[in-house]
DNA sequence: CACCATGTTCCTTG
DNA sequence: CCAAGGAACATGGT
């Protein structure tokens, strides 16, 4: 379930739970997600240690605990790769197939379950020096953008997806904000126009601020036997009409008519990823701004 | 069986 | 040296 918006509201979840709570064991079924992958390393750092906050940068859970050992605070980092999830459950419930880590909290477990295992635990923080700007944050502005993209021959989508440039987008965001500001996901980065820069940093904001308040209505009791966490990409509100019932607006849907204007959705390859666009509303030609006329 | 999948890193090629 | 592209990682869904 990873992007930002994804990321953020499990840490929004999770965080509450977890304040206070002391790791009192460590059980790892898959050591391969550990880095460094020496589950002697990982149990003495963190077991005995607590819970004392947990936020985001880019797509990665960024954990803070007290050792038991005395010293300072201790950072460490959770990402989810693709197919990774943290959840709160009770202990002795049935764990899933492929629960990675589990924390014993005593009363609670904190579960890391993740079917591909391409999601890693870190104690290392180095990889947070290479992120570029929060793109909700105030370092991420119209100018920072265009000046990102001002030189740069590759596609515009693609480098959405670099995570120096802007941290927390991925493949469903970056086609998402493409097709909500009109831009062809083909296009040379460097080929964007000012205003159109300004209508992609607008686009960016709303798509990943909207996900984030969507999310922030499902459930996220995954362990505890009723909800499932398949509900966040791709389903919908319990109380969303019936009109809105896909929250998202080009990904996924090639072969079938664009929300706007009715032309077929397409699906085309970049870097090895699938991108969606609608290729009447996104084909560069102009589009009225809100300052376009004046 | 074939193809596709929310991410990142590493290797090869040019 | 750098940029771009592809494979690898591992499993499941359609």
């Amino acid at each position: 379930m990873p992007e930002l918006p994804e990321v953020e509201v499990l840490v929004r979840h999770l965080a509450p739970l977890l304040e206070g709570r002391v790791i009192r064991r460590i059980v790892i079924r898959r050591a391969r997600v550990l880095r460094p992958a020496s589950v002697k390393q990982f149990t003495q750092t963190l077991q005995g240690a607590r819970f004392t906050g947990l936020s985001r940068r880019g797509k990665y859970l960024v954990f803070t605990v007290q050792p038991r050992d005395g010293a300072g605070l201790r950072t460490w980092l959770g990402h989810l790769g693709m197919t990774g999830r943290f959840y709160v459950a009770r202990p002795g419930q049935p764990r899933p197939k492929h629960a990675a880590v589990v924390f014993d909290l005593g009363r609670l477990e904190l579960v890391y379950e993740d079917p591909r295992y391409f999601g890693r635990l870190l104690l290392d923080t180095a990889p947070l020096l290479r992120l570029g700007p929060e793109p909700l944050g105030p370092q991420f502005t119209v100018a920072y953008l265009h000046q990102a993209l001002r030189w740069s021959a590759q596609p515009i989508k693609v480098k959405l997806l670099d995570q120096s440039l802007v941290a927390g987008i991925g493949n469903i965001y970056a086609s998402e904000a493409l097709f909500r500001a009109r831009i062809p996901p083909q296009w040379a980065a460097r080929r964007l126009q000012r205003d159109q820069v300004r209508r992609l940093w607008r686009a960016i904001r709303a798509v990943l601020a909207e996900a984030i308040a969507w999310g922030s209505t499902v459930p996220l009791n995954f362990g505890s036997g009723a909800g499932h966490g398949d509900l966040f990409y791709f389903g919908r509100a319990p109380d969303a009409p019936d009109y809105y019932a896909e929250r998202l607006r080009v990904y996924d849907r090639a072969g079938r008519p664009c929300h706007r204007c009715g032309a077929t959705i397409r699906r085309t390859v970049q870097g090895a990823r699938s991108t969606y666009f609608c290729p009447r509303c996104q084909a560069g030609k102009r589009v009225d701004d809100v300052r376009g006329g004046a």
